[in-house]
DNA sequence: TTCAATGTTCGAATATTTTCGAACTATCGA
DNA sequence: TCGATAGTTCGAAAATATTCGAACATTGAA
């Protein structure tokens, strides 16, 4: 497997996240991050394709809002929730507690 | 002068102003405003193009985040801050208070 | 070591955004 | 009413994003 690029979070940029955030299926990733802690990337698809799934989550992790590790084949999903609420404080907070779409 | 889409606040969807916001140029005038309260849309431009900056104020205003009122030849920009923080709130404040990008 | 399960990468099609010149509109003052 | 100022709209080009099938890679287990 293919080293993840898990960027610092003092790289990332605001308009990064904000970008990431702004699509409706990784809004929707993230909420359920939020909610259940960890989850693979099948349990998230949504019944979406595999690998307009995987482009999804590289934006997540390359924006610093999700750490990815493998779990045997698995890919399991976290969000950076402590470091991005470090950097950027009450975002994260904002936007999970704001009215779903 | 055609009237001006100010959408009710509540028509508003939170991946809609993530858009809104995650443009540098559009997050530097969302910024500017919070700052300075009100300006003029060529008070804003930073030196760009007026049918480039025509484009961002109007993504700006249809995500619910600004309002554009004439003001003889000149439109006035406001945050719309109080009904965005009702809607989102500590959206705004979490964004204007990150680091600058 | 072969298989099934889980994701990634690649490439191409499509869709959406951004940019900006040119033409147009509105407002105010001379 | 003519001009100057301030923005909008239109259209087209360029840049970005999204989608997804097909091929490839990795893991653990039979």
């Amino acid at each position: 497997m293919r080293k993840m690029n898990h960027p610092a979070i003092d790289d990332i940029a605001l308009s990064q996240v904000l970008h990431a955030l702004s699509d409706p299926v990784r809004l929707d990733v993230v909420r359920t991050l939020a909610r259940d802690g960890v989850a693979s990337c099948s349990a998230l698809d949504g019944g979406r394709p595999k690998s307009s799934m995987s482009h999804h989550f590289r934006v997540l992790r390359e924006s610093g809002l999700v750490r990815t590790q493998t779990d045997g084949p698995a890919h399991m999903n976290e969000l950076r929730r402590e470091e991005m609420d470090r950097r950027f404080p009450g975002l994260l907070g904002a936007v999970l507690g704001a009215p779903a779409d």
